[in-house]
Order: C-alpha cells, then sequence, then structure tokens
DNA sequence: AAATATAATTTGATAATCAAAGTATTGAGG
DNA sequence: CCTCAATACTTTGATTATCAAATTATATTT
C-alpha cells in the first residue's frame, strides 16, 4: 500500500508541472507571443466569472488585489481586457473579455476540453466516479484544513 | 457526459490554486517565514534526487539554469543548502541538503503525506486504481502530445 | 594541441508577487 | 445631513522568479 502512495504523490507533482508547461507550449503553437501563462489564466478567471469584479477575480485566482490591478493594467494595453466602473456602487471595477481576449479564451479551452477528454475517455464510469471522488475528497481536505 | 467532464475541469483547477495556496499556508503553520513555495519546491526537489546536480534539479523543475542558479545562491545564504564541485568532473555542482533544510524537506514531505492519505484512505482499492489510470493516462497524454 | 561540447554562472531585462499606504465611494449611526 | 468606518481598488516600494544570451571553466574528441 506504501508503494501506491508513493507513486501517487510522484504522479500529481509531475502532473503539476507537466499541465503547466503544457498550457505555455499550447499557446505558443497557437502562435500567442505575448502571453504569459499566468496572463492566460488571468483572462480564464474573467471569462468564466459571471460577475467579474476585480475583487472577485483575485479572489478566484487567490492574489491579492494589488497584484491584480498589475496583472490587469498590463492586460489592458494589450487590449485583452476592458476595465468599466460600476454605475451603481462606482468603487467597482467590471472586468470583461475584449474580442481578442475572447478568442485566446475558447482556444485555452480548447486545451482544457482536450486534457479532460483524455482523462474521462480513457475511464469506464465506474473509474470515473472514483476519480470524481478522489478529487472531491481532496478539495473538501484542503477547505476545511487550509482555509 | 458533459456535466461530467465540466466538474472535472473545474475541479481540477480548483485543486491546482488550493494545493499551491495549501503548501504556503502549511508552511506558515510550521513556522516558516523565510521561505517561499517555489523555493520548498527547489529543496525538494534537492532533498529526493538521488544526485542532485544544478542540471538535474534544473530538468526535474523544468526551469533553465540560469533560474536555478540565482534560487541556489539565495538559498545557500539562508543556510538550507550546499554546494559541492564534484572531483571526478569539476564542471558539476553537487547539491545537498543542510540540516536546516533536511528539516523542511521532512516537514513538507509530511504534508505531501497527509494529502496523500486523504485521497488514498478515503477510495475502495478499485478506485484507487481508477486514480492512477486516469492520472497515468494524462501524463502519457502531455509527455506524447507537448513535450 | 585545437576545436567542440558540457556544466554552471553572470548579465540584463521583464513579469509576478506582496504588504502597506493612499484614494474614492458607500453605508450606518447619530 | 454629517461624520466615521468599511469597502473596492490603485499605487508604491521591494523582492523573487524567470528567461535568453554571453561568459567561464572544464572535459572530450579529433
Amino acid at each position: 500500500m506504501k508503494e501506491v502512495k508513493a507513486i501517487l504523490n510522484d504522479t500529481l507533482v509531475l502532473l503539476f508541472n507537466l499541465v503547466l508547461k503544457s498550457e505555455e507550449k499550447f499557446l505558443r503553437e497557437v502562435g500567442c507571443k505575448d502571453l504569459s501563462i499566468n496572463e492566460i489564466h488571468v483572462i480564464d478567471a474573467v471569462g468564466k466569472n459571471e460577475s467579474p469584479t476585480m475583487g472577485a477575480v483575485a479572489g478566484e485566482l487567490n492574489v491579492t488585489l494589488g497584484t491584480l490591478t498589475t496583472a490587469i493594467n498590463n492586460l489592458e494595453k494589450k487590449e485583452y481586457v476592458a476595465r468599466k466602473r460600476g454605475v451603481k456602487d462606482r468603487r467597482v471595477v467590471f472586468l470583461s473579455l475584449t474580442e481578442k481576449g475572447q478568442n485566446i479564451f475558447d482556444l485555452h479551452q480548447e486545451f482544457h476540453d482536450d486534457m479532460i477528454n483524455e482523462i474521462v475517455n480513457s475511464l469506464s464510469d465506474s473509474e470515473e466516479l472514483a476519480l470524481m471522488k478522489g478529487l472531491n475528497n481532496l478539495i473538501d481536505y484542503f477547505m476545511t484544513n487550509y482555509s
């Protein structure tokens, strides 16, 4: 049993590095030269949030507002995202993707879809459930122990 | 079926952020104030490599030698790792953990053990296999498509 | 012995990050 | 309505992480 745990650990660590590097490589192959992997994740968070304020996106990415401000400054300059002050509450800044931003968002989504398909297609239904169970347990664990 | 894929994607993304933040939090709780999560990963790579040269560790971490050089400079200054030139081939630099470094290495290992236990203990033997299968498929996929 | 290859470091530049201080706006209590 | 506290964000100042390209030192090949 110890064996399995050790393997699982190594596998997870390897996967971690691999996913990040693969995302980067994917971007280059897709011809995107002016975005880092970090910036893609910001675009991703903006794109999938249904009410993407600075605060919401910073929270989702687990970075401070200051960090996000500089990231958004750059992405705004490069015309991937746009800022707009809230009308009801003028302290709030709402973010949105430009056409250019939406484009990259879609491409990155494809990468993730491929990744997920690769896992799911290789598994039977019951194995699929086992995977979900394992991942959910892990999330619960982190939520209760390190939130 | 689409549902499961979407959930799996979100779960993986969430897990990704959660693991990194949890590792950071773990360090703070353990009283380690002068190491970033990145530096821990360097210490980890040095500790678990059976022949930790600069090149080997840089390769494992997927960073350039230049990047690792600066990281090791800092860790050496803070006395977590030590450098030693190879005697047989004097171009090579062998790294090792100091007592302080080994200490943190052990603590971080505990974190990982807890994490792995949390997954494995919640799964039956067959579910465990399914999880491994899913992860291994993913690694194969990245290796062939993005290496 | 000279040319080439390898292992690491240095250099110069940029991106990512945080904590703390600052700005603007809102909301609550008197 | 006014003040004061809270909220949402930006700015500032500093550090760390990163890379590509140039450099240094050593080994290997021819």
